[in-house]
DNA sequence: CAATCAATTCGATATATATCAAATTATTAT
DNA sequence: ATAATAATTTGATATATATCGAATTGATTG
């Protein structure tokens, strides 16, 4: 098994409302892609503005959210000029249903 | 899918670095007793005082982080005497999996 | 270049939490 | 009953974090 700290760590990150709501939109983005058949192709992200209004709170609250998802591995980032896209890291994802699951 | 709330709530229990360690010892003990088949007879619990001598901290604190614990529902507590015996909650543990499984 | 817009950083404040020592409760053993 | 032991509660302190407004950075557009 992994680093029990890094695990720790994304439950921190996972253990705040808003940010565990962030993580489940990503979540449920994905598994429409995965339902669908063709997982590369489709759009699969969130930028900052949009957790703004899904969330209702303010631009250095989500970038602050953000930042702790990303550290934790939990998300990755892309920056597209301006704009910024949140998306699910896969690996940890899938790290952390082996920890809960059956091995 | 269950109130969001209550598995931030989870998440925040394993938030901590001892928390988490107490509860893969049950996760640990867990795998043991699937994979040896019989599921039932087997003792699968920790008492306090083996948390504390496992993480090296006080009574008081391990009285703590077992109480955060089972707000949680993660874990359950069956009180022998004056011994305590911490279980594995099956139910939340299944939960959680699926949150991040491919549902 | 100036204006605008997305995102980040900074500074401040309020709230939560981890931990322990000391005191307390509850149970067992002598 | 008294002593001893397991666990909990209380009180205190130190540390971390969430949030926001204001200022700043970086990219795009007019």
């Amino acid at each position: 098994m992994k680093d029990l700290n890094a695990i720790a760590q994304a439950f921190k990150a996972l253990s705040h409302p808003n940010r565990l709501q962030m993580y489940l939109e990503l979540l449920e983005l994905r598994e429409k892609i995965v339902s669908s058949g063709d997982c590369q192709k489709k759009e699969c992200s969130f930028g900052l503005s949009e957790f703004m209004h899904k969330l209702n709170i303010g631009a250095p609250t989500v970038s602050h959210h953000i930042k702790e998802l990303v550290n934790a591995k939990l998300i990755w980032v892309e920056r597209h000029g301006k704009f910024m896209a949140c998306h699910l890291n896969e690996e940890m994802r899938a790290e952390i249903e082996q920890f809960f699951g059956t091995k």
